[in-house]
DNA sequence: CTGTTAGCGCCTTCAC
DNA sequence: GTGAAGGCGCTAACAG
């Protein structure tokens, strides 16, 4: 295993000072044609190839972010997470990614080792994290942008779905059909986005004179499995309701199998509207109802958004809201 | 924007030296309980947080791994990034996460810039680089691993599928529901895994003394939308065919699209058989017939595998084969 | 246009 | 048990 190649080794090998290495390898600064063709050579010549680490250390920043997600493999994250590295990639960042499995204290493990990393920022999606241990977390992170999720601070970045409006349009939706015996599958109880759908679920129900139930309002984990268990417990109690807004499409799904466990015919018996439209949503059966909203873009804007503060445009834009747009689809027609 | 707190305050602070404080951050050597004490306390007192790219540039380590994917929004990839991420996560390792999208040109420069981020290992998964290239990024990489690929070269680990009898078993279910006229649905020419599968494929056929007509093996993206077109090329030039065999499952989903839009029932009119079994297979309508392998216990094989090899076991275990099990659902009984 | 001097914050090696 | 000296590979700031 043969030592390295540094700068130092180009250096003495062209007849040079180390410093007018770096300026070739930079592109700063004028080096005459001739010095840096004949450096240039050297380094093929040498297989010299720069050491980031060494430059982080001397400079100060590390050229990398960290995307913190619940689960890479929930389809929302992981569109999320293509579309935050695809801008990255584009500026020259490279991402860290980091799963929590919903756990709050991986994720504050995770935001520490992500800091100890010298990450130039940090893109935190769908933090759990009560809002002390976030305000404590955040203070070890340069740079923040938050997604799906809001805090009163200062010099943080946002990147949120206005969900209280997107649950009263899935609400209403179902009310315009008709419907008045409506639950709500409210996701994570630590969900910042759920409970704000939940919010404006309880608004559409009551600009329309009407009062969920006890029970009504059911919080599940967000995946297909938890939600087949709670829409189970939910329908069994509740035989009036006939309809299900949903936190989000996972959610959603896992209610669509669960009413053709208990054969509950959908749309027919039990309407249901999700929240994302993740690719899964138009092509399972019946295909479902929601409010859309790309979160591959999310992901790209979180990226620019962090990138901002990052070059230190503190005064601009701190927040980028997006609106989701109602598919009907087989799910609620 | 007061300066970061190092190591040399936290010494001079407890009346120590600098040594002794590294001593006890890494918990390395003896250190009198008093001592470690009051530095500990100074430690908290000052904030004081250790340099990740200081430590790195004195060891030789970063604690990081690189994961290059062709596309994490592909539930394939997006399984196994998570796979690989839990168990670097257990192990004290970040990731950096980076997508391809398929472009040769951009695989490359991800790993010219893991290797210059100074990562510990890389983790390749379905490159789509020949192998002269291939062999010319690896030699940049201090530890390999290559998923869902393979090549002639010492010192470098896999984790595969057994592709060719994944694809054998896939077609020898159509042929013994009786098929004959079954095409390939090939995903990306230069698919390492694409072409194992359709070897497979051939081979099953000839086995039943079949031989494939011209046109019945069609490369195609790994997409649903590139699938659909695909799809729907195949089986307006060959309406022979009653069966297909497809790459992978969102290539079967888009066939089975294209199915529905051109009004052929599934699987009466033609049969379809994917691979992967992603969480979507089961829920489309027909389910998806598939041969399953997990992807994220691939991943997580692959980390652990590049781990020993990082540790230095390099005569241990190179190999890790995923033998894929049929999976029987509708679209192909 | 090019070179010199000093670190960046930590760890390794040896000495005490 | 603890400390001092030196270096990891690079760049900033100034000098020429």
């Amino acid at each position: 295993m043969s030592r390295r190649v540094t700068m130092a080794d180009v250096a003495r090998e062209a007849g040079v000072s180390q410093m007018t290495v770096s300026r070739v390898v930079n592109e700063k600064g004028d080096i005459s044609e001739a010095t840096s063709l004949r450096i240039r050579e050297v380094i093929q010549r040498l297989g010299y190839r720069p050491s980031g680490v060494a430059r982080s250390l001397a400079t100060k920043r590390t050229g990398t972010l960290g995307l913190v997600v619940p689960d890479n493999s929930n389809p929302c994250f992981s569109a999320i997470a293509r579309g935050a590295e695809h801008v990255a990639y584009q500026e020259g960042y490279s991402i860290f990614l980091c799963n929590t499995e919903e756990e709050t204290d991986r994720e504050l493990a995770v935001i520490r080792s992500l800091e100890e990393k010298g990450v130039d920022g940090t893109i935190l999606c769908s933090s759990r994290l009560g809002e002390d241990d976030l305000r404590r977390a955040i203070s070890y992170i340069p740079c923040l942008v938050l997604v799906n999720r809001r805090l009163e601070q200062e010099g943080i970045g946002f990147v949120v779905i206005d969900d209280e409006r997107s649950g009263r349009i899935a609400t209403r939706h179902l009310l315009d059909a008709g419907h008045r015996a409506i639950a709500m599958l409210a996701g994570p109880i630590n969900s910042y986005a759920g409970q704000q759908r939940t919010r404006g679920y309880r608004a559409a129900m009551q600009a329309a004179g009407l009062k969920p139930e006890d029970g009504w309002v059911l919080n599940c984990p967000p995946r297909i499995e938890g939600s087949m268990q709670a829409t189970r417990e939910l329908l069994s109690a509740h035989s009036e309701l006939t309809a299900l807004v949903c936190y989000n499409d996972l959610v959603a799904i896992g209610a669509l199998k669960a009413c053709a466990e208990m054969s509950l015919s959908v749309p027919d018996e039990i309407a249901v509207v999700g929240h994302d439209d993740i690719p899964l949503s138009e092509l399972v059966t019946p295909a479902l109802t929601t409010c859309r909203v790309s979160q591959y873009e999310m992901g790209s804007q979180a990226v620019q958004l962090l990138l901002k503060h990052i070059g230190g445009c503190e005064t601009e834009c701190h927040e980028v809201i997006f609106q989701s747009e109602l598919i009907v689809r087989a799910s609620a027609p």
